[in-house]
DNA sequence: GATATACAAACTAACGTTCGTTAGCAAACC
DNA sequence: GGTTTGCTAACGAACGTTAGTTTGTATATC
């Protein structure tokens, strides 16, 4: 009940940062602008948070955190390969259009974290990026799937689905679960008839 | 022949900047930054240029010409909208892939424009993405393709193209033109086999 | 002699952050 | 019951630095 009413400042800062940040960019973005928003003064923000990083820092790993999780999900699918990947493909789908703000500042503004943040970023990407990469290995060996260079596929499968935080309207008609199983259709089934 | 050796100071400065505003983005890139790796002073810049943005409209809307015109050889395409569809998709692949830092900022940077020239952009984008969507449509009025929701098709398959720039390797085996051939023929075809 | 290119110096504005302080409030003490 | 103590969250002022840009001037080239 508390959670809902009243959200601790310092969670109402990492909000409204992540709107500036989506917005303007994290470079962009001051820490007076975010002050203003806030309806406080720059100084104030410093009695709740350590640097302006450590927001962004709190973003990308917290977004980081939501894939993996959506991932155990994926791990549950013994069927074929199609049905692992179509699982895949709307679980992350799902991560990304229930945290559109977040997840753009995920995947535009993650270069401006510092060392050793940076690294270990790129370490989760790259293995999350080798999940989807083995779930085509495996498709293609069983023959259900083309042969195709894997990273190949996994980089335009994954260029697909992260976009739709540009244009997802979480007020649309289309519900998060079809976007994401509509996605896996035309990437498993192409957009020509037969 | 003076074109390929002695490039305009200017040029150099379009060149590096994009190189900068690629890696590091815009707003993080400061006229120092980009005097430095010139070797000379930041002053010495705006005996070149006028200001800063005036580089990234520079660039912005030099990308959009290169689409823009890239399209002239889609619109010869006289055969099926299948055909017509991989022809645009190649096309616009090639233009990425033959200027892919520029592509980066063209891409991720031109929300830093200032009025009128963000308005001019975004209105160039809907004028293009329009064109993709006519072939879409088409194709499934003449039922080339599954009925689909034409705008959401147009943003998977331009989001899987404009990623290319990210991993394309110009020195890599892959050619501009087979790299097209591949996306065109996955998002027509699909991944699974029949 | 004009033009192009570079410079040093300086400008104003803004940056992220630190500082010392304070107002409000609740618990602890006499 | 009144006073003291400590905490939280805010403040204004200022820190040192960097931002984009302007000005005036010197050198080199045509």
């Amino acid at each position: 009940m508390e959670t809902l009413v009243k959200k601790s400042r310092k969670q109402q800062i990492e909000e409204k940062a992540t709107q500036l940040f989506q917005e303007r960019g994290y470079s962009a973005t001051s820490m007076r602008d975010l002050a203003q928003v806030l309806g406080i003064e720059a100084a104030s923000l410093y009695s709740h948070i350590k640097s302006k990083e450590e927001i962004l820092q709190k973003i990308c790993f917290r977004m980081a955190g939501e894939f993996f999780n959506s991932w155990a999900d994926v791990e549950k699918e013994n069927g074929s390969m199609t049905a692992k990947m179509s699982k895949a493909m709307i679980a992350h789908v799902k991560v990304i259009t229930q945290n559109t703000a977040s997840s753009a500042v995920f995947f535009n503004e993650w270069r401006h974290l510092s060392e050793p943040f940076l690294t270990e970023f790129l370490s989760m990407r790259e293995d999350y990026e080798g999940r989807f990469m083995q779930i085509i290995d495996d498709g293609v060996n069983s023959g259900e799937f083309k042969l195709v260079d894997q990273k190949f596929m996994m980089l335009t499968i994954l260029s697909s689905l992260n976009w739709t935080h540009n244009w997802y309207n979480p007020s649309g008609t289309l519900s998060s679960e079809e976007i994401g199983d509509r996605l896996a259709n035309l990437l498993l089934n192409g957009l020509k008839n037969q």
